[in-house]
DNA sequence: GCCTGCACAGCAAGCGCTTTCTATTGAGGA
DNA sequence: TCCTCAATAGAAAGCGCTTGCTGTGCAGGC
């Protein structure tokens, strides 16, 4: 029924050991031999069975690349760098390797399910972006799982994530969320604002916690006081971002600024000051965090952080591939730039 | 050194046999026996091997998903929703099933190579998403592989993409993109606009061929003229759309309207045109396609065609799993919506 | 009391490939 | 001329799992 090694090995009159090694091209074939091989792999149109071969040879050419939001840029762009990196010269048949992109909607349980099955298809490396979830139970897991799969043979490296306490050979390149968050918000208050507002993302995450302590820090420095009713949570979407902003200016009509936590956000937040009349930047000036693709669009273009994902992924993939080495001490830190652009400016007079 | 099947066994006091019928659940196993096996898989942190199952059973529970460009959510989201229906109770251990997202870029060879790739892991399914390339060896090629992928056993689904004349068998989901531009053009011929650019995407694709002949027949409805001149192709990207919009300008500054490819480009076409200091739509109306979800954040917000891509994916990744009846015919066509918005208005008199 | 049948559990034969070890050849050196 | 060695090819032993078939024990029917 289908075609199987032993089939090609008949045919070119080898053995199947023969066919494995002009595949595989690890050993040496004589020239006449592997055209013989290769012809009759054409003719029968043959397809190595994957497998049987990463049974036997115990590894395998797929590598795991877990998001938060496949449909999320942020991610995408990070994927798809990881995606350009990992396919190489190196190992197997083909010498293809297949990138798997796994979509754990933020979920801790969708993330240890799929470094489950990634385990059991024996990866040969797993990149793991998103922030993490600050939840010892769940931290745990996933790093006890990290470790695991590190231990099992997949090279084990975190894009965007601040390094797991259980997976101490996982290399991990973070984010300077902490530090964006407070320049982005030194900025405004540069430009004379005091009473800012901040959308938060979801609690219990690493990337919220930090961008919002640069924020927190930004404010502290520079004596302004952080009242509590200016910061509210939500989901990284712009749905949070507008709803958010329409109770902040509920909250505190005079407030001259809002900072989100990322562009999406950002973009639902002009959405609402646009639909209750306010003009950005003269009465009310907005930030966002990423420097997604669609933020220099944004009219007035919005003032951001950029994070160099699409390097920072590209990175995580070599290393992943061990085509560049591990930052010392396993950890590197990326920072961001701050864009400034038309949607902040000098606070109305009050 | 890692555990296997054996060792479950020897743990549990039973024979391999029985292990994998209890971890695959489709044999009778007593109530006592199966806690006994659980137990041990728990205390060994056992986990399957997935390419020795694979092997032994002769299929896999891996799903492909071929995308255009993964940072672009209009393949994010169908992506995304795919996955989202793919996991199930169906099949095999564990009961997931795992999304794998490729990135073709664009190009027929990768997606030769990543069908081969996925033919060669004998991959449950496959849905193809994204225009086909209008090249005869190239088509007949990606048709050839997709039938005799469905022949090895994978279900074969094309998601926004005309059927393959070579593969009979596959399931497509094609969008109405004449349609859509067909009723896109309407409506500016309708606000009275007569010159009008159209920046398509690159050539040899069908999204690209069927959006342009959707305007064209639109075109040739109304008694307008089609001025070639006025037709530029580029990439489905944001600078497409900005340099195609400056060499519209200047080939006809008298032009009142722009239809671009897509949302992305339309985006482009929109800065261009702020740049030149012209006001939107008073002084040129732009349109899009796809209805991104950036798209309404766009001032003024764009009017375009949506595109039901979730609900599309989703379908696509019901039949890939067998959960919803084929199409008749095994050819559904998705019809997009004209979404007015804020982008499009009357021509200023000239 | 003996036989049939059912509910489980185990045996063992692969699934299709990789890879170690061994055999075969021919070329070159002594 | 015989021997050694390099270069290739083959034989065969798995890799870890699934599954058809073969027990085995016990309940019920005669």
């Amino acid at each position: 029924m289908t075609v199987t090694l032993a089939d090609v090995a008949a045919r070119a009159q080898v053995s199947p050991a023969t066919v494995s090694r002009v595949l595989n091209g690890n050993y040496p074939v004589a020239a006449a031999t592997r055209e013989r091989v290769l012809r009759a792999v054409d003719e029968l149109d043959y397809v190595l069975n994957g497998p049987a071969s990463s049974l036997a040879a115990a590894t395998s050419d797929l590598v795991g690349i877990l998001v938060n939001d496949i449909a999320d840029p942020f991610f995408g762009i990070m994927a798809s760098a990881v995606q350009s990196e990992i396919t190489g010269p190196g190992g197997r048949a083909g010498g293809e390797r297949m990138a798997v992109v796994c979509n754990t909607g933020g979920s801790p349980e969708r993330e240890l399910t799929y470094l489950t099955l990634l385990q059991r298809q024996r990866a040969a490396a797993v990149v793991v972006t998103g922030g993490a979830i600050e939840n010892a139970p769940h931290a745990a897991a996933i790093g006890g799982k990290l470790r695991r799969l590190g231990e099992a043979g997949s090279r084990v490296v975190l894009c965007g994530r601040p390094p797991a306490d259980d997976a101490p050979d996982a290399v991990a390149l973070t984010f300077d969320n902490r530090g964006g968050g407070r320049r982005l918000t030194d900025h405004l208050i540069g430009l004379g604002h005091r009473r800012i507002g901040y959308i938060a993302g979801p609690t219990e995450r690493t990337t919220t916690r930090h961008r919002l302590e640069g924020h927190q820090e930004a404010l502290a420095a520079a004596g302004v006081a952080d009242d509590p009713r200016l910061t509210l949570h939500g989901p990284y979407d712009r749905r949070s971002g507008y709803d958010a902003t329409l109770e902040l200016l509920r909250r505190a009509p005079e407030l001259t600024a809002v900072v989100a936590a990322n562009d999406t956000v950002a973009l639902g937040a002009c959405a609402a000051l646009r639909d209750r009349g306010l003009s950005i930047p003269d009465d009310v000036s907005v930030a966002g965090f990423d420097d997604l693709p669609f933020s220099i669009d944004a009219v007035p273009a919005l003032t951001t952080v950029r994070l160099p994902l699409y390097e920072a992924g590209a990175r995580a993939g070599r290393i992943a591939m061990g085509r560049e080495e591990e930052p010392p001490g396993g950890i590197a830190t990326v920072h961001g730039e701050l864009m400034v652009r038309g949607s902040t400016g000098v606070p109305r007079p009050y």
